[in-house]
DNA sequence: CTGGGGAGGGGGCCC
DNA sequence: AGGGCCCCCTCCCCA
């Protein structure tokens, strides 16, 4: 597949001078179509496989992606199942655009909607990049974006920190390099996984390209962090995880160790630390290390580019043993640079390697960590930092040199153009003359501690790679045959993932009324003023597609949909879950695991969590995800009131607020405040009331989270209404589910005596014993009489609560009569209500 | 604080 | 499958 290839710590590719990595003809196109192609096969084959029925598939899919253990997942599988693809942020100018236009980088404006970028606490500078909202599993990103060199036509010094091999039968076929912001996209920018719990982009080449998709769901505002899929990292030969990766790169730093030792005593020529890097002669131990690691001769491999067999890494797959990061080290090459004894002291992976093996002048495809700026990954230090044993400390448990510091990021870390040298690896695969790769891509931000137990400051120069004859692709290609499907995506406004509605649906913004604010063009025409024009010239009747095809605001669509959608055969799985609930088929949202009844329905509630506003008021801009909302809406503009009121002849725009409008008329108040006799005609106004409810209550039952604003109520809550306490004598029992409801209601009770001016004012009369008793008595009367009358709950005539007993026990019930002298506030908290009014209970107990 | 209205969002049902 | 319509709910503003 292919690889984040580091080799070089050039600041550009603009060379067209050859690598030392291979003097090779570049593949074909049609190789490319082949890889596809068998990719293609290996997906149908690796995924739903036989004939299933839809149902089925729809079934197996869903459950495959919601609770599969994606890091089993094969490429092909990932390419197959997963839902949501989101699609970079469509350039804002032409195709030649770039920083010359504006200071925001390609990469940068590429960045989807959906993903921030994290930056230095004191810069611009990305350091990685972070989700803005909620990213379901089985979101994809990409394509990954970027220069494309074949292995002839990588410059010389070239740096490939951000290099990408992408395959084509298990061969490399062509390099895709994101350093370049100005030519690559925002995945560039995202940091490698330091372990299998923190990741949650897992890498794919699909086709020719590399996307990454989510492994798990990403909540808001988490870190993108990435690592090779399985079939990823088997066909590199690195560990499926970040931690393997430690493991391995923490025996590679002890062999490192070793070899060091054995070439400081047989070596005295160390390279200064700029020119060791980039030694035209490598020491003979490298290639021997080489040899080691590989498997093969270094000499073999040093000339032939990963396309062909020999020095690739599919090359490796005869050595499975090889160190998955040897080309990580190159401490040989630095003799004086001082590797932490804690650290090489450190127990050696499962994925071990000969001792033997000495990295000599390989790298590691392991990408810099520089945009790990977070708490948990931040890099170690700076170029001038403390050293790197210091910076590095034991975080990570077992992968001590792993963990990132504590101390933040400073602006300094990543140096202006020097692309984190520092935190360059060693490029995994040999060099020609032995020099030494920078590392980049991902993996090469991915490990500082690497780079810290580099020599110190030592940029990593480019291997030499002179005498190569230049190359150039003509343009960074994207193989059109691969991404086919891509072409199917379309528009959505805000969203990275938007539902797989149909491609007419996800054809773009309904954008009848104004520009998308993210739309160019002829459709920005100024929006009239409001009721400037004849409402029905300007009422929203029905989306358009106006926009259809223009990509630009285009970042999700429905994997699978598409898929189907351009004829892949025999695949028939849905994008929805299907349930069965009562029988009927319920369709389930990835997201947030709500059922509907219609397809319809669930695609349009994935717009809640897309963000997707399709239907645009052309009036004010605003967006709304139903075009009846964008209907609904428009009579703002237009003043329209359509609903008019029977009894008083006022009118509304909405039925729903004239409904809420004829309560006043009709006396229902259907929302009732448990503590106090409140009714109000909307929640709204009960849920503002309840506020005064929550005053401080000092009296806490000491059992139970009851809290009482009067004494007198939680001794009587205590007396035997506190199922956590034991019951008092003359308690109710708590044995039965009915005697709960009792005591619950008689909390109820107590907790409205607790708010009510009774309590107030008894607790001023008297208090004590004396009056609990009284008021339990109360209570229990309560009780028992309501227990007899639930045969007639219905009755029609008033019905004592335990309030009004208890405030009746000193001739404060509120009456009709008044007479008391302590009075409720308001009428009693139990009426009788008109049969056809619906009391609308608070669900919820508060405080 | 209460009460009334405006506006928007989500979802169900039917065509 | 998609669109249309309707309802319910919620939030906000203001008197």
């Amino acid at each position: 597949m292919c690889g984040w290839d580091q080799s070089y710590t050039a600041t550009s590719h603009s060379s067209a001078m050859l690598t030392s990595e291979g003097a090779h003809t570049m593949e074909q196109d049609d190789t490319r179509q082949e890889a596809k192609m068998a990719s293609t096969a290996t997906a149908a084959s690796g995924s739903d496989g036989a004939e299933t029925t839809q149902a089925d598939s729809d079934v197996d899919m869903e459950l495959d992606v919601e609770e599969a253990d994606m890091s089993r997942w094969t490429e092909a599988e990932f390419e197959d199942k997963c839902t949501y693809i989101v699609k970079d942020t469509a350039r804002e100018a032409g195709p030649d655009y770039d920083a010359v236009t504006t200071s925001t980088t390609r990469a940068e404006m590429s960045l989807p909607r959906n993903l921030t970028f994290k930056h230095l606490a004191d810069g611009k500078e990305v350091v990685g990049v972070c989700s803005r909202e909620y990213i379901p599993k089985g979101t994809r990103f990409g394509p990954l974006v970027g220069e494309i060199y074949t292995a002839d036509s990588v410059p010389k010094d070239a740096n490939r920190k951000y290099f990408w091999r992408i395959y084509a039968n298990d061969e490399f076929h062509h390099f895709v390099d994101g350093l370049d912001e100005t030519r690559s996209n925002w995945m560039r920018y995202v940091n490698p996984a330091h372990s299998a719990a923190e990741q949650n982009l897992a890498a794919c080449q699909n086709g020719m390209e590399i996307y990454f998709y989510t492994v798990k769901p990403v909540p808001a505002g988490a870190e993108l962090l990435v690592w090779y899929c399985h079939d990823f990292a088997r066909r590199l030969h690195y560990p499926p995880s970040g931690e393997l990766m430690m493991q391995k790169l923490k025996q590679s730093l002890l062999e490192v160790k070793q070899q060091q030792v054995n070439s400081e005593e047989r070596s005295a020529g160390a390279s200064s630390p700029s020119s060791v890097a980039v030694t035209p002669n490598p020491p003979k131990r490298e290639h021997s290390v080489l040899s080691i690691l590989r498997g093969t001769p270094s000499s073999s491999s040093t000339k032939r580019e990963p396309s062909r067999p020999l020095p690739t890494r599919p090359r490796c797959a005869d050595s499975p043993e090889r160190p998955l990061y040897p080309r990580a080290l190159y401490p040989a090459l630095r003799p004086h640079h001082h590797i932490p004894d804690d650290f090489l002291g450190h127990k050696p992976g499962q994925i071990g390697y000969p001792a033997t093996r000495s990295p000599g002048n390989q790298s590691s495809a392991t990408p810099s960590p520089s945009a790990r700026s977070s708490p948990e990954s931040s890099p170690q230090g700076s170029p001038s930092g403390p050293s790197p044993v210091s910076f590095y400390p034991t975080r990570l448990g077992s992968y001590p040199g792993y963990s990132p510091p504590s101390a933040p990021l400073s602006s300094s870390f990543y140096p202006p153009g020097a692309p984190y040298p520092r935190y360059l690896l060693p490029h995994h695969y040999p060099l020609p003359g032995g020099g030494v790769p920078a590392v980049g891509g991902i993996f090469p931000r991915m490990y500082p501690l690497y780079s810290s137990l580099l020599p110190h400051h030592v940029p990593l120069l480019p291997s030499d790679t002179a005498g190569r004859p230049p190359y150039l692709m003509p343009e960074p290609v994207h193989p059109s045959s691969i991404s086919s499907h891509r072409d199917f995506l379309l528009p959505g406004p805000t969203s990275a993932f938007s539902a797989a509605t149909s491609l007419k649906d996800k054809a773009g913004p309904h954008h009848l009324y104004a520009g998308h604010p993210h739309h160019h063009g002829p459709s920005h025409a100024p929006s009239p003023t409001a009721g400037t024009a004849p409402p029905n010239e300007r009422m929203p009747t029905k989306p358009t597609s106006a926009l259809l095809g223009d990509s630009s605001d285009e970042e999700a669509i429905n994997l699978t949909k598409v898929k189907r959608g351009i004829g892949s055969a025999g695949y028939k799985a849905l994008p929805y879950p299907l349930k069965k609930q009562n029988g009927k088929i319920k369709y389930e949202c990835n997201v947030c695991s709500k059922t509907f009844g219609q397809l319809s329905n669930l695609k349009v509630h994935l717009r809640v969590h897309s963000g997707e506003r399709p239907f645009k008021c052309q009036t004010c801009n605003k967006g709304f995800t139903q075009l009846a909302h964008l209907q609904k809406h428009f009579l703002v503009h237009t003043g329209e009131k359509p609903h008019e009121c029977q009894v008083c002849h006022k009118r509304f725009s909405s039925t729903s607020n004239l409904k809420t409008h004829l309560r006043l008329h009709s006396g229902e108040k259907p929302y009732h405040c448990k503590l106090c006799p409140a009714k109000f005609t909307q929640f709204v106004h009960l849920k503002l009331h309840k506020r005064l409810h929550s005053r401080e209550r000092p009296h806490k039952c000491s059992h139970c989270h009851r809290h009482y604003i009067h004494l007198c109520s939680l001794r009587l809550h205590l007396k035997g209404y506190c199922t956590a306490a034991n019951p008092g004598p003359g308690g109710p029992a708590v044995s039965s589910q009915a005697a709960l409801d009792e005591v619950q209601r008689a909390n109820e009770e107590i907790e409205r005596f607790d708010v009510s001016e009774h309590a107030e004012r008894l607790e001023q009369l008297q208090g004590g014993m004396e009056v609990e008793a009284i008021l339990e008595k109360q209570v229990l009367g309560m009780l028992w009489r309501e227990s007899d009358l639930k045969s007639s709950h219905f009755h029609p005539h008033h019905k004592s609560s335990p309030a009004e007993l208890l405030s009746s026990a000193y001739g404060a019930y509120d009456s009709p009569s008044e007479t008391s002298v302590i009075k409720m506030r308001r009428s009693s908290p139990i009426v009788p209500l008109p049969a056809h009014v619906t009391i609308k209970q608070e669900s919820e107990d508060h405080a």
